[in-house]
DNA sequence: CCCGTGAAGTTGACATGTCACCCACCTGGC
DNA sequence: GCCAGGTGGGTGACATGTCAACTTCACGGG
């Protein structure tokens, strides 16, 4: 057996077996998706977040940062979702270099059949199948490895989603 | 607080934590392989693959199965690692419909400038992060998860690995 | 007021991944 | 032998993601 690392074969076997969930995952609950509404996870990740967000509508910094996604992702999605009739670009008067992204009818239709299949896909994957007890290491480990990787993205994702809309709905 | 669907936000919270962790796991194991040895993810997990195999040669399709790859992946990753001189195709004698990828000298030297930084960086943000005991539940939670999203996919690999290159050095 | 620095977004080039389709070849039944 | 259906693999169009510029604007210090 040719040695690369000084890595056990226990925990190569681990690590194999988490990439091939995050895959087999990834796999089942994009094909949901695309089947019950014809959109892909990125498109759907941005439609929830505006859907959970005042007014339905996020600064696009917002969004990059409550997704984790750099900028540029950010404004080819949406360019993408906008030709789409999804969502649509506002200016924003308080910051002109700013951009609110906001959503659509068409793209609210699109959350709301999507949402069921994916809640019933992520249960039959994920939430039904792990226990309590899992749930729990797995959250703990997961903001570990979070923070040890990129201690930077902490807790700003709570004053995004409750208190940013004012620069706008504030008179 | 408009409600998608049935799902506690106790579990929304294991969800977006696991994503998070994904996330950055993977842009800090990416960013370390292009820094040591200028490749990707996806190279590393083909170089890898040969650099592990029985002759540093696979079959097109085996290369695929192990890493839970599309054949057309396989092909277009293979057709620009090729294009880089870090691989090599060849033809099958006892299936001329088949294809063995082969790792070159300058392959070989790209998985070796960048194994040790990786495995760095897989101790420094996972093996070193989780107790034992986290491993042991991690590893059983995806193997139970990847049987229910893909009960086909079990059990193949070993016979990737060991048993199938009698097929052209058995004399 | 004016300048330097940095933040917010967009764009274009390029790498990656998927899908649908193609072709060559193998294999089993007749 | 021959044909039907399946397998292995490649290709081109397109969706997605990243990186490096570039533009516009905000803001603080002289």
């Amino acid at each position: 057996m040719s040695e690369v690392s000084e890595i056990g074969e226990a925990d190569w076997s681990v690590w194999r077996a988490f990439q091939a969930m995050r895959r087999e995952l990834d796999r089942a609950v994009e094909q949901r998706l695309h089947a019950d509404a014809g959109i892909s996870g990125p498109d759907f990740e941005i439609l929830l977040s505006l859907f959970r967000a005042a007014d339905n509508q996020l600064r696009a910094r917002d969004l990059g940062e409550l997704l984790g996604w750099e900028k540029s992702r950010v404004s080819h999605q949406v360019t993408r979702m906008v030709a789409r009739g999804l969502l649509e670009r506002r200016e924003c008067p308080t910051d002109l270099r700013g951009t609110w992204v906001v959503l659509l009818p068409e793209g609210r239709r699109a959350v709301l059949r999507a949402s069921r299949g994916n809640a019933t896909e992520l249960r039959r994957l994920f939430f039904d199948v792990l226990t309590p007890a899992e749930k729990a290491t797995l959250n703990e480990l997961s903001e570990r490895i979070v923070d040890i990787a990129n201690p930077a993205s902490c807790a700003r994702a709570d004053e995004i989603l409750n208190g940013e809309q004012e620069q706008q709905t504030a008179s």
